[in-house]
DNA sequence: ACCCTTGTCAACCGTTCGGTTGAGAAGGGT
DNA sequence: ACCCTTCTCAACCGAACGGTTGACAAGGGT
């Protein structure tokens, strides 16, 4: 198993259907069968696909009568939020100080190799 | 291979190797040997790891004499922002209004059956 | 009581994944 | 020219993944 929370996460939404249950559950929550409907799998496979998106920390499972009810815990959306948006925001820092020091070069100079085919 | 772009991203990411890399590459470009560098593994293994990055718009390579630097391909970020970030205020809308109707409850009802995840 | 619905567990199967080693392409430095 | 550095490609290996089928637990409905 994949050792870190991190990781369980983007494992688990690695998967197109996955996510669709995911943007399924968004809407409401729903039992395993009404997950399984639109998919062309066995219930066996659905099943397996909520245990991984539930070990992630994506969804819950209650008891209500024979239904589990699976329900969308969006917290952990955050945590993949935060990540990301931390090295973005470097990046995008990084990209703007270069684009300070571009501007402030002498123009007969061309300092942005546009791809790969380049210097004539 | 993950047939469309957002599982590609998502399963680069799962891995946390990776992740470290990208977190690397955002302080700023790197050659292999740089990026290799605080790795146990093998060059190839870690080469392998770029491929990955890069087949998923992460990452960038140029060629610089044998050197071939790594860049950290921000936008593609936004790529699953938009998609969290979608599901992420779906379903809080969808608390936020069961809250609305739990509040609204008369007292003597109890809809929430003690069981293992209540809320802290 | 009996059965029917709902869902999970277990075993198996082919493919992908992360790692290895070995070989070799690409490209200076001297 | 020769070598040394940098990096990738190819083949292989064990573990994990996504799927299947079969058995069966849990729990009403009648």
């Amino acid at each position: 198993m994949a050792a870190d929370a991190l990781s369980r996460v983007f494992s688990a939404l690695a998967d197109p259907t996955r996510r669709d249950m995911v943007a399924r559950l968004a809407v409401g929550d729903a039992t395993v069968n009404e997950l399984a409907a639109p998919y062309d799998v066995s219930l066996q496979a659905v099943s397996k696909h909520l245990k991984v998106l539930e070990d992630a920390g994506l969804v819950s499972r209650s008891r209500e009568a024979q239904r589990r009810p699976v329900h969308l815990e969006a917290q952990v959306f955050d945590l993949m939020t935060k990540w990301i948006e931390r090295y973005r925001r470097q990046a995008e820092e990084r990209y703007r100080r270069l684009d300070d020091v571009l501007s402030a070069m002498p123009d007969d100079v061309s300092p942005t190799p546009p791809q790969e085919g380049t210097t004539p």
